[in-house]
DNA sequence: CACATGTCAGGATCACTGAAATAT
DNA sequence: CATATTTCAGTGGTCCTGACATGT
């Protein structure tokens, strides 16, 4: 029933409008809200995720996948049940080390991915409609870095250190 | 029991390291954490949205703080129960309108709402550790114009119009 | 009557806790 | 033994739906 919304009295008080935490907890929520109606369901939404590190890092451990996508390997379970059932993952024990699986995209799950992953392009889209280009890009760029203090992700594309070759011999 | 947490193989893929959605749920999760952390629980958290909102509103109606503070009035009595309970803000039906509740800050909600915001600073200093304090701004700034586009917060503290006192009289 | 307010009961999803079984 | 992986049961919070009683 969506109670509430907007009336001509809203303006959120000072203390919270320069809050980060406050100003990141509506942003997220607007984020998610408009993900999963693009993409139909919420549950379609992480497997998007999922099938996104499928694709990109190859055939991989449940538990490499968790802390790679930062999922917490409680819940990793159910998606990969679903995607199973759905034929767009498969998860096959691993021979060389028998106490973890190895989890593979499938066909079908490529073609999920990539319609996927156009649905959610317009979200974004919507998300960061009232931004310009350079200003996602920065905005992006600042969230990256918080993702990449807190969350000890070290992200590495195009920041390879200038002496590596060096380093390593 | 927190599993998972960075491991040495952790990097995020490409596909959603430039989704501003994924993002978002993660930079709003660790500032969620952070704050929940700071203040000793979810609840306290929530409290110090709502006392904010009083102090700064002074005594408002029980819709009209939900809409100000973006929370379902379905979740506010809970709320305003547990803070009048421990005498942080008092709750009297409205005379004018006996259909509405005045809510109002006592003395202890001011306290309490002067620690929790300290607390709270702390935990703000935290999330943006590895921002300098222009880059701060920047992405409160970034943030504050997503949140008045999807959520029709008209913010207009110090955005007074040039001729604010002319269009007055 | 329509409409706003306050309250309640409940569902859905998410991140997390804690523990078990299994294997290294 | 300690450690890592997979799985399951369950909690608490937030957001949301739907309804109801009470007022204007």
């Amino acid at each position: 029933m969506n109670h509430d919304r907007p009336g001509s009295d809203v303006s959120p008080p000072e203390c919270l409008w320069r809050l980060p935490s406050w100003l990141l907890g509506h942003v997220a929520g607007d984020a998610y809200r408009l993900t999963v109606g693009a993409v139909g369901s919420a549950a379609a939404r992480t497997d998007y995720a999922v099938l996104a590190g499928l694709a990109e890092f190859g055939p991989t451990s449940q538990a490499a996948l968790c802390r790679r996508l930062g999922i917490d390997r409680s819940d990793m379970s159910a998606v990969l049940d679903r995607l199973g059932e759905r034929q767009l993952a498969v998860r096959t024990p691993d021979p060389a080390s028998r106490r973890q699986n190895t989890i593979e995209i499938t066909a079908e799950g490529r073609q999920s991915l990539a319609g996927l992953g156009a649905l959610l392009g317009q979200a974004q889209d919507a998300l960061m409609a009232p931004l310009s280009a350079s200003e996602r890009d920065h905005l992006i760029e600042l969230l990256q870095r918080l993702v990449e203090y807190h969350r000890g992700y070290a992200h590495d594309a195009g920041r390879r250190p200038p002496d590596s070759r060096l380093s390593r011999q």
